[in-house]
DNA sequence: TTCGCTATTTATCATTCGATAAATCAAAAA
DNA sequence: TTTTTGATTTATCGAATGATAAATAGCGAA
């Protein structure tokens, strides 16, 4: 009746793994890890985890602060793979398909426990990482929508976004967003189909938007860097 | 030349509280500190902050833990106290007016630096209060939102919002939620108008959600228990 | 002023933390 | 097999942590 569970206090032999396997291991247990308990967890816990002694760590990388970055830049860069800006630019496809495909894999990606929990924790320490990928998310994905929006409401695409455009793609975009905290980190219930929640929620984006561009920009104004003006329809 | 700066390591005849006060004193000033440092900061650097020792601390509270239990209360309590329930279905007002201010004054008692960290904190330790907070927005504020929504687009107001409704709402609350985080926690710049934002994003909440529910709930369909149907307008 | 109460401080303990050095042992090289 | 290499372990350090006990000092009551 012997526990075969690795790494109990049972003296276990010990399988010797080649460096850079053990390290991609350490570093992808460490996500896990990190994820649920926090930065602040210790290391020899993680190491228990590990099944391996807490000193082998420290083989592996100099600090604790360095594996944490080997985390931060495997989870930040994990969703930015796939070919977007081609996907969401390709005008020979309507725009509500392309938006509905690009949220379907993006949150495919993100809306993970231990992705989620890890981008909150890394957000709440105000790294340059966290600033980065909010940058990444306005140009390469907001901005993108945006321009979309106004080609397919006939308006002039060129141009950047107005501040109050990209306003409101990030309140449609953390909208859709939060719909991964709520359920992964708050683990409260949601309406189970998340493709239709993406499709309700853009069903209202493009309505909503469509409206208030016509409503606001259409009319003889500035085309560009009409931001703070109190321009807003039907107030 | 003696630094007169309260607390510092130079000897500081150390003024007496009467014990609620300071006890007031100590929450208050907690709040700010854990905001800032995370659970995790040390009760010494805390007392240094509080211009006390760190023993005093047990003085008002059995442990590190209960203070911040204390933390938690005050912060949770402090945007519910204002009368929303009635300005919000106080129909003698337009739809619009009522939304915008209640979003107006809601988002002023939440959009600090200090309620938005300790909400995320906490809300990663998966602790009750936090569902219970998601439950109170959930049954009133976004349960409320739908009725007024549903007899604003002249539909029947009574019975439970289905889960599409009321995910719907969910995505518009947290994109107006989002904006704070981008503004305090992430420190991203914004539109810097907060009523424009919220104006901007009723307006696409109000056309996108009165069009959905016109193509989707008015054709011959039990009107209850929709949810799941695949029933999204023009799609 | 003196006394007594208690708010506050000083001193200290037991853990836990990240990190380092030295010993050990598995596996490739000879 | 024997030797060599380095992956892994054991042992340990110093600092920081939450918490407690005892000493001190401010302030109202007498």
């Amino acid at each position: 009746m012997r526990k075969k569970q690795a790494s109990q206090s049972a003296r276990v032999k010990h399988k010797r793994l080649s460096p850079d396997e053990r390290r991609k291991d350490f570093i992808r247990k460490a996500t896990e890890f990190f994820a649920d308990e926090g930065f602040n967890g210790g290391t020899r816990e993680l190491a228990r985890r590990l099944g391996v002694t807490q000193p082998l760590l420290y083989r592996y990388f100099p600090s604790k602060e360095e594996l944490i970055k080997e985390v931060y830049r495997t989870v930040y860069l994990e969703p930015l793979d796939s070919g977007w800006e081609r996907r969401l630019t390709d005008r020979s496809r309507p725009i509500r398909e392309r938006l509905q495909q690009f949220y379907s894999t993006y949150t495919d990606a993100i809306f993970t426990r231990t992705w989620l929990r890890i981008y909150l924790f890394s957000g709440l320490k105000g790294l340059d990482i966290n600033r980065w990928y909010v940058s990444v998310v306005r140009d390469k994905i907001l901005t993108r929508i945006v321009k979309e929006c106004r080609f397919e409401a006939g308006l002039p695409a060129q141009g950047k976004p107005t501040a109050s455009e990209l306003e409101m793609a990030w309140v449609f975009h953390s909208g859709i967003f939060y719909y991964g905290i709520r359920k992964y980190i708050y683990e409260s219930p949601v309406l189970e189909d998340k493709e239709k929640m993406i499709a309700d929620a853009l069903d209202v984006y493009l309505a909503g938007v469509t409206k208030v561009f016509a409503g606001v920009e259409k009319p003889v104004k500035s085309p560009a860097k009409s931001d703070r003006l109190d321009a807003a329809a039907g107030r």
